[in-house]
DNA sequence: AATGAATGAGACTTCATTCAT
DNA sequence: TATGAATGAAGTCTCATTCAT
């Protein structure tokens, strides 16, 4: 996978488990609250807002009131705005490199399906890929991070593709074309989902079905004998 | 393909042919200049510096510095600036459609084949498409204008796999299916594109090598038989 | 002098001389104006600002409101709050600068004397001294501005001082000593002088008689022989 | 004295004796203590922060962490931080009182070498003299309170003059004028002596030596006879 | 008595847009 | 038509103070 391929960044499962977020803005002060809970609300309370109204318009102000805090306890949990998106980040890559450990066995076909899914689960989750993307390319930090987030399924892809070059199963395709074949679909098809997810135009197509269905056709067009 | 895909956008041809493009802010008092052109170099400057910055962040004052006018002077040819970012839009789907007329001769593969290699080139002269994405997602009239863009070759696509399923030259795989396929690819490698260009860890590979790679192997893989 | 030392940074002369700077606040939008005069009138504001509520408690709102225009527009001539202390403090160097520049002539005494009283007037049009040295002790950079202010008067002094040493005409203390009190005898009768003109306690004593009473006390301190 | 002058608060002595003041924050849970002398240490951590950062960006967070309570804490001992710089004030008062106190035995000059002296010694413990005129002048009470700390001083020094100028010792200077000198001067080294501690160029001159010299220079040259 | 999370007013600053020249 | 100074709404962030624990 070339660079820009992308994870299984999928349930962060543990955190946002707390049903009892959305205590709005009626009381005079939060109570206390453990911190590491009040960080997970903010973080959700920030995805929320992210995937809204992008980076940019997305103000401390509404992120905040999502959350159900006052603005200056944002920064009693995190540096600042971009900050916020940081730690989101580095959260969906831990919960990615959580998911690829996780996976490990079946067959080369039956992962790439699973990681695919993960990432169209992931994405119905935190419509936040493109967001992402934008934040990565303009904002060299966010960019360091977002390439760890998507290190670890680019080593686990490339070892495979190592293996079933070594056992002459594909047919002669430059490995580095098949990495990109294989990253770019998973990108193409992640970035395909957010926008299904945003009411783009068609149905959301089900994650197992897409994921099986174009995980077959790449594998047989990279066998293929000529 | 499926809302998401991405078009042939490709030659502006017209525009910048001028060699004085690049008359960042020398000048003192711009000469008379037909106002056409002096549109067309704001929309370079803007697509220049939208690239670099980001929509948001790009100011009106660093678009008018590139054009080498006045901040002024832009009102003067467009309203605002999120018109000028629905003005390159429009410019680029005008030469995509331009460059989809132009084609419409050889096989499927090759008609594909050279639809991805208009897409990578184009976002090599402008790395815009992550940027368009993004603003796509979050204003709805720039929605519309980068849905507009892309229907032409997605209209285009469809009918030509209509064809492909009618001769029975395709396996069984739900069309829809397949467009999302060439769809995905073809976004998923444009954003690969526009990735290398700005420097995103592997070498950009060669718009054509990679386009005929990447069709050879999806068109086999859709051809194949069970 | 001793580092600590001040300098006789007098009248801007040219500058504010403008006396319809009050327009104060009832016209829809300030008539465009040669920009070194509103950068003249907002120095002027924030000045008065400044001595009124000190550095971090003047507000950017009320130097705009004080210069009669609005907020944003005092970023058209500064960097910041902190670029418009640095501008003032500036200003204030070079008409120290010119004030000692023009003296040169009579005798020591007399461009002691001269120097004090310059000090005191200038205190009396902009009662900063105190601000200053307080922010020049915060802030590296208004530090090296508040003591290039100071070097030429130093400078001058200690020149003086070499004179009147090399003809025997004062006796054995050391010059730094010497040095010292003069330096010091200036700060300390211009915070005096800064104080006074606050209300703080005593009848501002006129700036000539002042000078000369001290200057001769002093200069005869130096002379008397054990 | 004229208002400005400045006093001799020196050894605060009774507070600081205790040598385990550096205690910066590292215990778990304050053990049980005095309160007087947690809010010794209060204070102690706030002239520290102050010297360090000035009133306004002291903050409340810092002159905490400085003396190794929380927050919330400083208001069990302050009524907020204005009033934390008002028991400083205080307490520097008193100590200048004391030192006052403490010494009237031998002549005018000595008496006034030894105040210079320990002004000198006081701003070297606490750099806090331009901080103290600065605020002392934007705020009434903070004022009201710096004039009481040097209002002893300040008629000390007067009885001395009337006592010099009936013996007909001084020549006919006006006594305002005297006073004028020897406040300014003593402020103006204070001043001078606190740049010298924050590293403006010279080196510190030696108290003793210097108050001596100063007081020989001054007082030679009000005794001078025309 | 001690803690420190929460608060929210208000500071500085940015920038798209307007409009007198 | 071109200019760029002026605007002011809105954004991010700070920090003294409060109060539940």
């Amino acid at each position: 996978m070339s660079g820009h391929s992308l994870s299984t960044m999928s349930q962060e499962g543990s955190v946002d488990s707390a049903s009892d977020k959305a205590l709005t803005s009626s009381e005079q002060r939060q109570p206390r609250r453990r911190p590491a809970q009040r960080r997970a609300e903010i973080l959700e309370a920030a995805a929320e807002v992210f995937a809204r109204k992008g980076f940019e318009r997305a103000t401390t102000k509404e992120i905040a009131a999502q959350a159900g805090v006052s603005e200056g306890t944002l920064y009693n949990y995190f540096g600042g705005k971009r900050d916020i998106l940081l730690a989101l980040l580095n959260q969906m890559g831990e919960s990615a490199s959580a998911a690829i450990a996780r996976m490990q066995n079946g067959s080369f076909e039956e992962m790439l399906a699973q990681l695919l899914a993960d990432q169209i689960r992931m994405v119905h989750r935190r419509p936040l890929m493109i967001l992402l993307l934008q934040q990565a390319v303009l904002d060299d930090e966010v960019g360091r991070a977002f390439d760890q987030m998507i290190a670890g399924l680019q080593r686990e892809t490339m070892n495979q593709f190592a293996t079933l070059f070594a056992s002459g199963k594909l047919r002669t395709v430059d490995p580095f074309v098949a990495e990109e074949i294989v990253g770019s679909m998973m990108m193409g098809l992640t970035i395909g989902a957010e926008l299904a997810e945003r009411g783009w135009h068609h149905e959301p197509l089900s994650p197992e079905v897409l994921g099986k269905s174009v995980v077959d056709v790449i594998m047989k067009g990279l066998r293929a004998r000529t």
